[in-house]
DNA sequence: CCACTTCCGCATCGATCGATGCGGAAGTCG
DNA sequence: CGACTTCCGCATCGATCGATGCGGAAGTGG
């Protein structure tokens, strides 16, 4: 593997920053989605020959997948960062907050990476769509072991259903990202998320 | 236009009906989206050739505004007659209702048409995608205009925000779609809509 | 039966899709 | 400086994209 820090790397050194070129095709793939971002698009933005693509990242679906990672890490890390908040009104909060801050970027791209990358797609996009589902059921997952620490702390009641209060969070956070896709603004967005959050916990 | 009923209909009939083929079409679209269903297999799913399909339809996008329309009609009529509920809380149940049984239907596409047909496009599908924004806006602004109604015959609180309300709602529907699409079953995505309506109405 | 209209099977269009082979240039080592 | 490794510009691959031209077949109304 190239892209694998090699031990010798003797040879001569690629002629630009791995990690530019991967963000310039995160921010591609963000806004058009996988199958609606081709190569002439990503290269170009990229800056980078085809040739250099593959060599770098090895083909399109590679190139996906590590920009999905770039974005889970980036513009997505608001939820590892919120499920570190101490209460799980806190974590629901920051979780909202930040999907409403990252899908209603003043600049292109708007809306979730995870959402619309491949929602639906061709044959051939298969693989790509597995891989967004499953991130979103991780997401997912990972707010239920984090309510469900909470339901055992006591900070949640003990009736709360972090199952029910994982699936809660997640569908508005989609739905945010959905409607940010279509231009929604920020404010009103988040004057929802506000509102949703008052009746906090569902019973 | 040929699609129009002309007063005067002669010549060779067509082969085929063309509502059966739309609904074909509207099922493939549906499933893969816009730009992830091609002309082969659209034609080969509604059981006509590439020229039947041009001199019925126009062309694709022509294809897909029709199929969404019978869409709306058809699977997507839940929003129509929800509106017509008595009370904005029925009207937000049977909302939250249609949208769960629409879009975790047992046998695929699952999902709506309105979400995942074209979230985010190449270039080629700007026209799609807008047209798609514009179908999910109005969508809410029929809900948003039937809490109003509401307000006004004392059905919701007076200090009731219908469009806060309508977006909650619109929000939760397209985040339920989007949970669909990933394959989450119909009794989870119902339990958490009977819990959001718990709380009902939002302030 | 005839003249006319429309339909549709077949072949094909140029553009673009993702992906690759080749070979000289560039840079790193001993 | 020389041997070796890697990079990358250029050309191009076969497949598929959406879309169309042509012409005989089919069915119409008079």
């Amino acid at each position: 593997m190239r892209t694998e820090q090699s031990r010798n790397p003797t040879g001569r050194p690629r002629g630009f920053d791995a990690e530019e070129a991967l963000e310039k095709a995160m921010l591609v793939f963000w806004e058009h989605g996988y199958e609606g971002a081709s190569l002439a698009t990503l290269t170009q933005t990229m800056g980078i020959s085809t040739t250099s693509m593959y060599a770098a990242f090895g083909n399109k679906e590679e190139l996906f997948r590590k920009a999905l990672e770039r974005y889970t890490e980036g513009p997505g890390g608001y939820l590892t960062r919120a499920l570190e908040e101490p209460t799980a009104r806190e974590v629901a909060t920051a979780i909202l907050a930040g999907t409403v801050r990252t899908t209603t970027r003043p600049t292109p791209p708007r809306g979730c990476m995870g959402v619309q990358g491949a929602l639906s797609t061709s044959d051939a996009g298969e693989g790509v769509r597995d891989l967004l589902t499953a991130w979103r059921n991780d997401g997912c997952g990972s707010v239920r072991a984090r309510f469900e620490r909470a339901v055992a702390e006591g900070d949640l009641p003990p009736g709360a259903d972090p199952a029910l209060l994982a699936r809660y969070v997640t569908t508005l956070a989609f739905g945010i990202a959905v409607q940010a896709a279509g231009g929604i603004g920020r404010e009103e967005l988040q004057a929802m998320a506000d509102a949703a959050l008052r009746t906090w916990p569902l019973t």
